[in-house]
DNA sequence: TGGCAAGATTGGAACGATCCAGAATCCGCG
DNA sequence: CGCGGATTCTGGATCGTTCCAATCTTGCCA
């Protein structure tokens, strides 16, 4: 059946086709198109069903050159870290081509600063605007020193952050990110509520102010209940083998009876020392993670884990993408999201 | 220093503007960026220079429009599945990313079947391929059923296939795809050679012929060493819950000392079922995963795991996009590489 | 019924590149 | 020195759409 309405592989019909077989002009098609209410109710109907007979479809490549934009959002992949935990770009990228796609845009994957220095990879960037292959951007490697976001300001390019602008809370870009610090409250309130006292913190170099936000929320929790967090925490880089080593020195030293840490790859790092020890997690530590990858979700018996609303995320990117390449607006340009909590057996 | 070098947001030159500037014609400047070679010595260079003083960088729109071509490969984004743990896509469409970026094409992700019916899905394809949107497609979910590639094969749409034409051997269209049955057969000889004589399998519902292929492989390796599969084999769906209670069951009834998945997410239901027993991976029960994910690097005691050479499965997408798109060639349409195994500790 | 503003429709020009055919230049050789 | 052919360069036409200004209709009221 399929084969018997196989095209023959013609050149798809133009708005002239349509305009032809409707009887009228191109520029009343144009308007069918894209502003219905110039036409009148009769001749909008004919003008559709010409379109829907044809099969007609704007090419965007004229639309494009016409409008000087391609509606298209660059997306630049940053490297893969192996080792770490974080598929949370795929729940996000995920998220972002939904959403973006049902407000007209598509999503195009470039790489990012894979290989070599900034400069060269955000002279990337440069050429993909200028081309016109993209209408803007969306960034998320936001972390510590990242040149990104001032660079594109300076260049004048539309661009969307996940991601705070943590050194220059000035910057006047538009942003979205979730509340770190609210998520591991939420974390250590629940560690709180089960009875635990001592809680220790795992997080990242003290310069990272994204994992400062964080261990913020673990301090406020603690000290809202009166207890001190001396000696309890630990800031050391992401990976595994480093939760590994800061959660057995922790354990002799400060002998906590749950862990709360900044990142599921850390948090599988404690899983390690806890296996290495004959502990069980959940049962005899408590840990928590933040991401909510798959790895919390999968890993016995279950790791509880900081959810982030990537969802609503990337909801909001593309709201900010709209105001940023609409007519300006009033909104506000930086937009805080609350994460919530995924319990499992770990805790 | 930066700000002093912003760019008043100007119009981007174009080539008139180039030609004017090294005296020559627009369409020599469109031969010097195109095909060099038809450009004496001299003219070459000049034109080069006015181009790299002028910062002048093709409109993408307007190439495209005239040349019916959009550079772009559309990538469809399936669904997230909640609780396996794939993260397989990840390394792949970096890879991907990365290659096609070499090869002078960009990545466009577009949303795949993600709801409702596939026909509807499949309507996509066409809109962006009709509207030159994209050149052609990379697709990946060739399972069970899935009737992408003889849709697009119908449609005359170019893609190329991560996956075997399973249903259709004799299917015409370029596909690259990983041997699962030599993947499964590596980590069984693994395990015999470990000296382990009872190695159960763990795999997909008997309709997946790519989980039948990887089954495959298992059975070869311990026919090959004499040794019967006699129960010892489980085939369920692809979860995390599924791969424990199989493995729960051949505990009891065939007292295997190893378990071949035919996932890392079975493999992980596997590690659950283990700790509920008090058995621990790689000391009293050895397992092995297929994919490598980011699971099988980070879990406590590490996931022996088959890896897919995604980097290689990407390259030879390229090459045959590439063929795809270009003048007709003879090579062949279907490339068949070969896993290795990552040994961790689970083995 | 004439006048007029609002509404609906139209045709030419433009976006910035490449295709194509023809013109100018170069070169070697008789 | 002149000629033919290869090499190099050029200008107009074109891809399919939207912008713009102008024209044609319509509806309303005096």
């Amino acid at each position: 059946m399929a084969r018997m309405m196989s095209r023959p592989s013609v050149v798809p019909p133009t708005l002239a086709d349509v305009a032809e077989r409707a009887g009228v002009s191109r520029q009343t098609v144009s308007n069918a198109v894209n502003n219905p209410e110039l036409l009148r109710h009769d001749t909008l109907a004919r003008v559709q069903d010409a379109i829907a007979e044809l099969g007609y479809l704007p090419n965007r490549a004229a639309r494009n050159l016409r409008t000087r934009a391609s509606h298209l959002i660059g997306l630049p992949i940053t490297g893969v870290h192996e080792g770490t935990a974080n598929a949370l770009m795929d729940r996000f990228v995920h998220s972002l081509v939904e959403t973006s796609s049902a407000a007209g845009y598509h999503v195009l994957l470039f790489p990012g600063a894979a290989t070599g220095n900034p400069e060269e990879a955000l002279a990337g960037y440069d050429d993909l605007l200028r081309s016109t292959a993209v209408d803007a951007f969306v960034v998320t490697d936001t972390y510590l020193g990242n040149p990104q976001a001032a660079w594109l300001t300076d260049r004048r390019a539309p661009f969307v952050a996940f991601g705070r602008p943590w050194h220059d809370p000035e910057a006047s870009h538009w942003w979205v990110d979730v509340d770190g610090a609210a998520g591991s409250e939420l974390a250590t309130n629940h560690l709180l509520d089960k009875g635990h006292q001592r809680i220790a913190w795992i997080g990242w170099r003290k310069d990272s102010l994204l994992g400062e936000d964080r261990r913020a929320g673990w301090a406020r929790a603690l000290h809202a209940r009166g207890l001190s967090t001396a000696g309890l925490a630990s800031r050391v880089e992401d990976s595994v083998a480093s939760g590994r080593e800061a959660s057995a020195v922790l354990l002799d030293e400060a002998h906590p009876s749950a862990f709360v840490c900044a990142s599921d790859t850390l948090a599988m790092g404690v899983l390690h020392t806890l296996a290495d020890r004959g502990l069980r997690a959940g049962h005899d530590i408590a840990v928590t993670g933040f991401d909510d990858s798959q790895v919390a979700q999968v890993v016995p018996p279950g790791l509880t884990s900081v959810r982030q609303p990537l969802e609503d995320v990337a909801v909001e990117v593309v709201r900010a993408l709209k105001n940023l390449l609409g007519p300006p607006s009033s909104e506000p340009r930086g937009v805080l999201l609350e994460p919530t909590l995924v319990v499992r057996a770990s805790s």
